[in-house]
DNA sequence: ACTAATAACATTTTT
DNA sequence: TGTTATTAGT
C-alpha cells in the first residue's frame, strides 16, 4: 500500500487530507477529480474510520462501481465493500426499503421507470377523459418530475394558488388533479418512481426526526460526486444528513453542469459556500488530460458564461495541435469528411479506432454517421442508444418478476398479461382495469376473483384469465423457493416467452433471444458469486431491488472501435481524438434552449464538456445544410465557434466559415491583408503528440447575425492560401446580373451547376435556382450567391 | 384479437 | 427521415 498520498499533487493532497469540516472541491475538467475522491475515502479508512460510516454518493452505477474498485485496490476489498457507496437512488432506495412501513409502502415496493410513469399518466388522462393533446402525457410527466425534484408534493401543489394560476395559463387547469391521482395510483401500486426515491427520503427525514438522527449517526462522512448536477431534493438530503457531523465533501465542476433539464441546480455548487460558511474550498485547476491548445480553446469558450466559480484551468502538456474547425455541405458530407479525417489521423499516428470518439448533440445524428462508417468499414460502437434494460424482451421478463414480487404493480400487470399473446386483449384488460378502479382494488385482486367483482367477460376469456393467474401463482410460490437464476429461468420458460422468442427466426428475434440468455447468464454468475461470497443465495427480490436502478450491462466490449455518443453521455470520459459534429445553430445550441440566457449557458457548458473530452486532438465540425425531421434546411455555424478566440482555431478545413462570416470592404484591402499573413501550415499533417508552433495570428471573426449572413462585417480574415483568397475575390467582384436560365455556373460550396430558374429578376431579392451536379437543386439569393458564370 | 396501414412525432436523460 | 402509436380492416 505504501503512502498513496505521494501520488497526488499538492492541492490534490490538501483536498484529500482535509476532513475537519465541510469542503468543496472544484475540479476542473481532467483535473483528477475521481482520483481525489477515491484517495480521500481511502485516506479516511487508513485513518481508522469505519468504511460503514462513510457515505459516498455518485450519479451513475458505473461511477460508483469504478470508484469502489479503485478504493479496493488501495485499502482492500473487505473495506471497500462495506462503504455506503452508490447512486443517490440506489442508496436511498435501500434505506426506503428498510423504513418503508413509515411511509405506507411495503419493503417490496416496485420502482417505476420512466416508461412506467408515462404509461400510468397516459392511462390516468384517458380515464379522466381528458384530451391528450392539451394534457400531453410527457409534459405532465415532466412537470410532475420537476415538482418532485423541487419537493412540491401533489398536496402542496394543489394548495398553492400560484401553481393553479400557472396551470390556467398553461391551459392545464387540471394538472394538480392529475398529479394527485398519479401519486395515489403509485401508492396503490406500492410503487415509487425515480423522483419518489428522493422525495420520500426527504419526507421520511422530515416526518421522522428519530430516523434522520439514526442515519446522521451512521454517516460520519459524506462525499458527493458531480455535485453540480444535484437537484434540490438531493441537495436537501445531503444537507440534512450532514447537519450533525458537518463532514461533507462535495466534488464537482460548475462548468460541466449539463442536466438542468432534469432538475439539476447549478447554484448548489455555486452557493455551497453560502450554505456552509465554514467550508474550505479546494480548486483543482491543472488539467492532466488535454493539451494546452485544447484547454485554452475550452477556457476561451466558457469565459463567455456569466456566473461561475472563477478558476484558471491549465495544462502543462506539450502545446499539441490546434483545434480544427471543419465545414461540409451536408450531414452526409460531414460524416464522409469525419471518417476520412479519422482514417487519415489513424494512419499517420498509428492510433487505434478506440482512440476516437464522435460526439453529437442529438441521438438522431448518429444514423448518417453509422451509415458512412459502415460503408467505409470503420468499426464503431454506439453508446446509450437503447440500453439493455430498456429492451422489450428484458422488460417483459422483468415484468413477470415485478408482478410476482409486488402483486399491486399495475404497470407490470398491464405489460405482461398478454405477453406473449395468450388471447387476453385490450378490451379484457380494459375491463379488468375499470373493475379494479371502480371497486378500489388492484388488478390482481380482480384477476384472483373475477366472479366477486362481476368482471363482464365470457367464459372463454375467464378460462384464459384463470390460466394466467395459475401461472402467476406458481411464480409467487417459487420466489421464496428458488434462487434468482432458477426463478428467472422458470419465468422465461413457463410464461411462454421462450417458445415465442424461439419461434421468431428473424435476426431481431434471434437477438431478442440472445438478450434474454444474456440476462440469465448474468444472473447465473451473480448468483454464484453471491453464494460464494456470503454463503447466501441470491433471491429475486434482492435482484429486483438492484436491477430497477440499472440502465446498462457492464460494457465488456473491448474491441477496437470508434465510440459514438451524445455529449451528455460522454461526460466523465476521455478520448485521444474527439470529433464534435453538428456544431450548428439550432442544433448545438439546441433550438429548445435558445430562448433563455440560462439555456444558452447550459448548452455552452455542454460544448465545453465536449471539447474537454479530447486529450490530443479535437475537431469541431458543422455542415451548411442538414436534414432534420425529413427536411433539409440550411444551417449556420454554432455561435460557440465564434465564442472561441479565433486565433486558437485552425480554419484551414473550414474555408466556408471564412467566406460566410467575414466580409471585406474591398478586394485591395483583402489582398493587403493576405500579404501580411503567412500561409498556414498543412492542417492535415496531424501529429497529435508532436510539438507545434503556437498559432498567433490576430484576427477577428464576428458572430453571424442569425438569418442574415450578409449583414455581417468582419475587419479581418482568417489566413488563407493565395489561391483561395483570389477565388473569393473573384466571386465577390462578379455581380451576377447577367445570369440566364441554362447558364453553367460554379459555386464556391456547391461546385458546378446549371441555372434552371430565375425569380424576381432585376429586383434586389432576385432568386436563382441552380441544379448542381453534386448537391442537386438549390435556390439561392442572387445577390448573395457566390456563383460565377463559366 | 391480431395485423397492416397510416398518422403523428421528433433534445439532451446519470436514476 | 425513421420511428412509434393509433386506427382501420380482416
Amino acid at each position: 500500500m505504501g503512502n498513496f498520498l505521494d501520488e497526488l499533487s499538492g492541492i490534490q493532497r490538501e483536498a484529500v487530507c482535509f476532513n475537519s469540516g465541510p469542503s468543496l472541491v472544484v475540479a476542473g475538467a481532467g483535473s483528477g477529480k475521481t482520483r481525489v475522491l477515491t484517495y480521500k475515502i481511502a485516506q479516511l479508512i487508513e485513518e481508522g474510520i469505519r468504511p460503514s460510516s462513510i457515505l459516498a454518493l455518485t450519479f451513475t452505477n458505473k461511477a460508483a462501481r469504478e470508484m469502489k474498485d479503485r478504493i479496493g485496490k488501495l485499502v482492500g476489498d473487505e473495506n471497500s465493500k462495506r462503504l455506503w457507496m452508490g447512486t443517490f437512488h440506489s442508496i436511498f432506495s435501500r434505506i426506503l426499503r428498510k423504513e418503508s412501513e413509515l411511509l405506507g409502502f411495503t419493503s417490496d415496493f416496485t420502482i417505476y421507470d420512466t416508461a412506467d410513469s408515462n404509461n400510468l399518466i397516459k392511462s390516468i388522462i384517458k380515464e379522466r377523459k381528458l384530451d391528450d393533446k392539451t394534457y400531453a402525457p410527457k409534459k405532465v410527466a415532466n412537470r410532475i418530475s420537476q415538482m418532485k425534484n423541487d419537493l412540491i408534493t401533489a398536496e402542496a401543489y394543489r394548495s398553492k394558488k400560484e401553481f393553479h394560476d400557472y396551470d390556467l395559463h398553461q391551459r392545464m387547469p387540471l394538472f394538480g388533479d392529475l398529479y394527485k391521482y398519479y401519486t395515489i395510483r403509485c401508492q396503490k401500486a406500492n410503487a415509487m418512481d425515480f423522483d419518489d426515491l428522493l422525495l420520500y427520503t426527504n419526507i421520511l427525514f422530515r416526518d421522522h426526526p428519530d430516523i434522520l438522527a439514526k442515519y446522521q449517526n451512521i454517516f460520519k462522512f459524506i462525499l458527493v460526486d458531480e455535485y453540480q448536477d444535484t437537484n434540490f431534493s438531493q441537495f436537501l438530503i445531503v444537507q440534512k444528513l450532514a447537519n450533525k457531523s458537518h463532514k461533507v465533501c462535495v466534488v464537482g465542476d460548475d462548468a460541466q453542469s449539463i442536466y438542468s433539464f432534469r432538475g439539476a441546480r447549478i447554484e448548489n455548487i455555486l452557493k455551497f459556500k453560502e450554505n456552509y460558511p465554514e467550508c474550505k474550498v479546494f480548486k483543482l485547476e491543472q488539467n492532466y488530460r488535454s493539451t494546452p491548445n485544447i484547454v485554452s480553446v475550452a477556457n476561451s469558450l466558457i469565459k463567455k458564461n456569466e456566473g461561475q466559480i472563477p478558476k484558471n484551468v491549465f495544462s502543462e502538456r506539450k502545446a499539441g495541435s490546434p483545434v480544427l474547425v471543419m465545414n461540409s455541405y451536408s450531414e452526409t458530407d460531414e460524416s464522409l469528411k469525419v471518417s476520412q479525417l479519422l482514417d487519415k489521423i489513424k494512419r499517420q499516428t498509428g492510433m487505434r479506432y478506440s482512440d476516437f470518439a464522435i460526439l453529437y448533440r442529438t441521438n438522431a445524428q448518429s444514423r448518417v454517421l453509422e451509415k458512412t462508417l459502415r460503408q467505409k468499414g470503420i468499426p464503431y460502437r454506439l453508446w446509450g442508444s437503447t440500453s439493455f434494460y430498456e429492451r422489450k424482451e428484458i422488460l417483459d421478463t422483468l415484468g413477470y418478476i415485478r408482478l410476482a414480487i409486488n402483486n399491486n404493480d399495475e404497470e407490470a400487470f398491464k405489460r405482461i398479461i398478454n405477453t406473449p399473446a395468450r388471447g387476453i386483449g385490450d378490451t379484457t384488460v380494459g375491463k379488468i382495469l375499470e373493475t379494479a378502479h371502480n371497486n378500489d382494488v388492484s388488478c390482481w385482486t380482480v384477476l384472483s376473483d373475477p366472479m366477486t367483482y362481476a368482471l363482464p367477460v365470457n367464459a372463454g376469456t375467464l378460462a384464459k384469465l384463470a390460466e394466467f393467474k395459475k401461472l402467476m401463482d406458481s411464480l409467487v410460490a417459487a420466489k421464496e423457493e428458488k434462487d434468482a437464476y432458477e426463478f428467472v429461468e422458470m419465468v422465461v420458460h413457463n410464461s411462454g416467452m421462450w417458445t415465442a422468442l424461439n419461434a421468431d427466426r428473424s435476426p431481431e428475434g434471434v437477438s431478442r433471444l440472445q438478450n434474454v440468455e444474456e440476462l440469465l447468464n448474468g444472473l447465473s454468475s451473480s448468483a454464484a458469486q453471491k453464494l460464494e461470497e456470503d454463503g447466501e443465495p441470491l433471491m429475486v427480490a434482492d435482484f429486483m431491488a438492484e436491477v430497477a436502478l440499472m440502465t446498462s450491462l457492464d460494457d465488456n466490449d473491448t474491441d477496437d472501435k470508434v465510440t459514438m455518443m451524445t455529449v451528455h453521455a460522454a461526460k466523465g470520459l476521455e478520448f485521444k481524438n474527439v470529433f464534435i459534429v453538428g456544431a450548428e445553430e439550432e442544433l448545438f445550441p439546441s433550438v429548445m434552449s435558445t430562448g433563455t440566457a440560462e439555456g444558452i449557458e447550459e448548452e455552452r457548458r455542454l460544448f465545453y464538456v465536449a471539447i474537454t473530452r479530447a486529450e490530443d486532438f479535437c475537431v469541431i465540425s458543422y455542415a451548411k445544410s442538414r436534414m432534420r425531421n425529413g427536411a433539409t434546411n440550411p444551417s449556420n455555424p454554432s455561435r460557440f465557434i465564434k465564442d472561441i478566440d479565433a486565433s486558437m482555431l485552425d480554419f484551414s478545413m473550414a474555408p466556408d466559415y471564412v467566406k460566410l462570416y467575414s466580409r471585406v470592404a474591398s478586394s485591395d484591402e483583402m489582398d493587403l491583408h493576405f500579404q501580411s499573413l503567412k500561409p498556414r501550415h498543412d492542417t492535415l499533417n496531424i501529429r497529435p503528440t508532436a510539438e507545434r508552433p503556437q498559432q498567433r495570428y490576430h484576427f477577428n471573426v464576428e458572430p453571424p447575425k442569425i438569418g442574415s449572413p450578409a449583414t455581417n462585417t468582419a475587419r479581418n480574415l482568417t489566413p488563407l492560401s493565395r489561391a483561395e483568397a483570389g477565388s473569393i475575390r473573384n466571386l465577390h467582384v462578379n455581380n451576377n446580373t447577367n445570369v440566364k436560365v441554362g447558364d453553367k455556373v460554379i459555386h464556391a460550396q456547391f461546385g458546378m451547376g446549371v441555372v434552371t430558374k430565375l425569380e424576381g429578376a432585376g429586383t434586389p431579392m432576385a432568386k436563382i435556382c441552380v441544379h448542381f451536379q453534386n448537391v442537386g437543386e438549390k435556390k439561392l439569393i442572387l445577390k448573395y450567391a457566390n456563383i460565377k458564370v463559366v
